[in-house]
DNA sequence: GTATTATAAGACATAATAGTCTTATATCTT
DNA sequence: AAGATATAAGACTATTATGTCTTATAATAC
């Protein structure tokens, strides 16, 4: 799997936030949001709070809390959540798992995949969340997962 | 990460074989190739055999017994690798998870994912054994992990 | 200030991956 | 045929990733 589950429930999430914010200063439930993507409410607290730390999002507690974006959809990359997640192991770490690996002392696939990890943080960094939730919006796209129970 | 692994571990060994196959009806011993790698020999003896049972490698036990390479390093691409350790999954399935993902209900990054994924199919399609071993020797690449003591 | 609400933090449980060990089986040597 | 050698198979353990639950803390409403 090229991104942990934790992390593509972050983005998921911070799919939703954008989507649902509306007005300045008004913070989306966690509760509400892990109902309607069938994300469970605990893991998806423990995520948020990775993107909290990392700064991509604000949490208010108490009622009307929950989270918000802490800048503008604009601002915010794919690649920010990625690397806030699963840290930048996978635009770094080589493919074959050797440490050390790199233009003076290549992997056999070296060549080839540094310029492939390249494209995918390119795509992941071209990726915001103003973008992608506009597509989201344009082409009814999906973001929920299917009940656990289904 | 990308690639499990015993994924990894199995390309290595892959290479390793065919750079040390010179003769027809040698064996490569799993053991000396364990020491040679770094590699626990009773896990990569598991790898080896989802290799074998895949027809990349052939075994032989006993005396001058070891694993070779089923066909000529040229007709195995690293696909056939992959594909035989870790499934096809990864140049199948959607970068969020989202079951059902596709063009007909894509996911929000679906396109971009799509084409990336396909791109890294090319790449492990397109890198036999033959010329990654051969760039191997002509460049003199590693192929080993580091001791575990180290 | 007190009760209520909602996130924060961290302990705990489960599942998947990674790694180890023992026993069985096939092959070779003599 | 008997003993030695090397892989096959599967049980077992350890580590990491995933998921759940309980308690603490901050914000709001009254």
């Amino acid at each position: 799997m090229v991104l942990s589950k934790a992390c593509t429930y972050g983005m998921l999430a911070s799919l939703y936030v954008a989507k649902e914010t509306t007005r300045e200063n008004e913070y989306v439930s966690i509760r509400l949001m892990s109902d309607e993507l069938n994300i469970s409410f605990h893991f998806l607290t423990k995520i948020l709070q990775k993107l909290t730390k990392a700064g991509i999002l604000i949490s208010l507690k108490g009622p009307n809390g929950g989270v918000a974006l802490s800048r503008a959809p604009k601002l915010i990359t794919m690649l920010d959540i990625v690397i806030a997640i699963d840290g930048p192991n996978l635009f770094t770490e080589c493919l074959l798992g050797l440490p050390g690996c790199g233009s003076q002392k290549p992997c056999p696939v070296h060549e080839k995949w540094a310029s492939a990890r390249e494209d995918l943080r390119i795509m992941f960094q071209g990726k915001t969340l103003a973008d992608t939730s506009h597509d989201v919006e344009a082409l009814n796209l999906r973001l929920s997962l299917p009940k656990a129970d289904s």
